[in-house]
DNA sequence: ATGAAAGCGCTAACAT
DNA sequence: ATGTTAGCGCTTTCAT
């Protein structure tokens, strides 16, 4: 028995598909439908289990109530935990997510935001490595509904939920200093995105707020896509250079070097100090101890959601930035 | 200027709908369309940067190239790395993934499938929780392509990618024997899932084999939506038993015990030896040292899609069930 | 209180 | 070599 449509469920009850479907859209009172046609309907509909197709439906309304969640990669942490929070707020309000992941090379990105515009989602939640604005720039001009979280680009105006990635870092810079590190190194991955960029600023800041030099040799940079051998080789060199403290700019990063820190370098552990933008839950129970950045990661997503709908409803011209603060965890 | 349809290009090129769509379609020559033609409308197409609207593809072909992924929990480390690379392997083939977690709930998981069905996803990867059979059986009677990961039910007869549970767990437990363990707790969320229980019958086995009583007091249950005071609870209960090991039967309920461990515990680590079911990252840099069995998650991800293929393709009667065999990680 | 018919954007069998 | 047309399953305006 092949799936029925509401053509069948007319036919086989003697009715119209109009009838049938203002009674399943629950208009049947508005539309003088009467209650023992209701009933009818209902009934029927429930016996032989009809669920009405979605694609049609969305072809018909021109709404998918699909939201496309663009991001580097859905297995990072942060990204799958903001990811489950946006999917438990737009469950309620019937949509639902289709992912994407990135990891940051720009290509990617504009195959799969077409992917998303062709599938027709009604809205964008996207972490842009903002390296190809032209897609972007088109959709912002058709007003396509979206929102910006964790990165942002001075070219592009739109709506951002961002943390204070500067203050934040600088903050947690200053708590290692004041806890005796002198010298302070940095690891980062390419600081491709401004939010890096900013992150390392912070680092700097808080550095001559205390009367340390800033020695450029000491920020070191670690190839994405060479993650391994790269982070092992500034790690190495940082370590040559007698740092007593490093600062890490996301938990990729953190994560990775941490690793390596136990596997080549357990003896320094105890002697030096780490900061980390991004928090891990393993730093509660992990050596070294980090102090670190903890994004507000439930504001984020509410935050999203919340504004999305604002944009969804009124398509209005400006666009919010909002800056959320993060939590410094001492450790 | 809003988007163009394909017809708006066929009116602008002065040609039919049909000619467009076989040009568009890769079918131009197969068709005998005339190069020229063709060249026209690839070259304008690309100048009005036309994309087709997958949706009217969809509803048209009755096939929508997306794969529902029903999990627990997507923000949960080893479904956000089968996602991941899912994704990965789909998207060469032109698939993508809508998500849905469960958390376990059996009536969000119904709900969750029928939404899937609605939307018309050609296949579902699925680690259900086998409470509601119903919805199950019911897609598995019209044929419906699914295979089953992480979790089974003797009740129910589907394609399965499963690990070696009891055997993995057996072989675990007894390393930490050989390191000297005599008195083991188990700590385990609620088995509702027989994966669970094999975890169990696992850690039993391993006690006969090496001549240690099974004592049913040391298997303590944590309830799920109660993780926090729960689990505590429980891990109390087995240190004051005076165990020197514990094995967890999950990745969820170690973080969590660790965590504990770490703050209500910390002076017993040393003394004490931990396995756990699932790895974790952070084992590699933790306090305690923990045993874990590694899951196979690329090949997990592997087989889901090859089974997956298969079935699409041939929709024949018999269903596969493969069991992978875990990586034991000593520490 | 209910139905007929058009149309969302696409494909494809069947003309010409 | 290209066009006409029906139809996927649904919604909704306009009749009756």
């Amino acid at each position: 028995m092949k799936k029925k449509s509401i053509k069948d469920i007319a036919q086989d009850l003697g009715l119209s598909k109009t009838t049938v479907s203002f009674v399943l859209n629950n208009k049947g009172d508005e539309k003088n439908i009467s209650k023992k046609t209701q009933i009818k309907i209902l009934d029927y509909v429930k016996k032989v289990d009809y669920h009405p197709n979605q694609i049609a439906k969305s072809l018909k309304q021109g709404q998918t109530n699909t939201i496309g969640y663009l991001v580097p990669d859905i297995s990072n942490p942060f990204f799958a935990k903001i990811g489950r929070l946006l999917e438990d707020y737009f469950w309620e309000k019937g949509y639902h997510l289709l992912i994407g992941s990135t990891d940051e090379n720009k290509d990617k990105e504009t195959q799969v935001l077409n992917m998303f515009v062709n599938r027709q989602v009604d809205a964008l939640i996207v972490a842009s490595c903002f390296e190809n604005l032209g897609m972007l720039k088109t959709l912002a001009a058709q007003r396509f509904p979206m929102v910006f979280f964790d990165r942002e680009s001075p070219d592009f105006n739109g709506n951002y939920i961002l943390v204070e990635n500067k203050n934040a870092m600088r903050s947690a810079v200053d708590k290692v200093i004041n806890k005796g590190a002198k010298r302070i190194g940095l690891l980062s991955i390419t600081p491709n995105v401004y939010s890096l960029k900013l992150r390392i600023d912070g680092y700097k800041q808080a550095l001559i707020e205390n009367n340390i030099d800033v020695d450029e040799d000491l920020i070191r940079v670690v190839e994405i896509d060479d993650l391994k051998e790269s982070s092992k080789t500034q790690l190495t060199f940082l370590m040559e250079q007698g740092v007593d403290a490093i600062a890490f700019t996301n938990n990729q990063i953190t994560a990775h070097a941490i690793w390596l820190m136990n596997t080549a370098f357990r003896e320094d552990l105890d002697r030096m100090n780490f900061v980390s933008f991004d928090n891990l839950d393993l730093f509660d129970y992990s050596l070294p101890i980090v102090t670190s950045v903890a994004q507000p990661i439930k504001e984020i997503a509410q935050y999203s959601v919340d504004i999305l709908e604002e944009v969804m409803k009124s398509n209005k011209e400006e666009s919010k930035r909002i800056e959320l603060k993060p939590r410094l965890i001492e450790r």
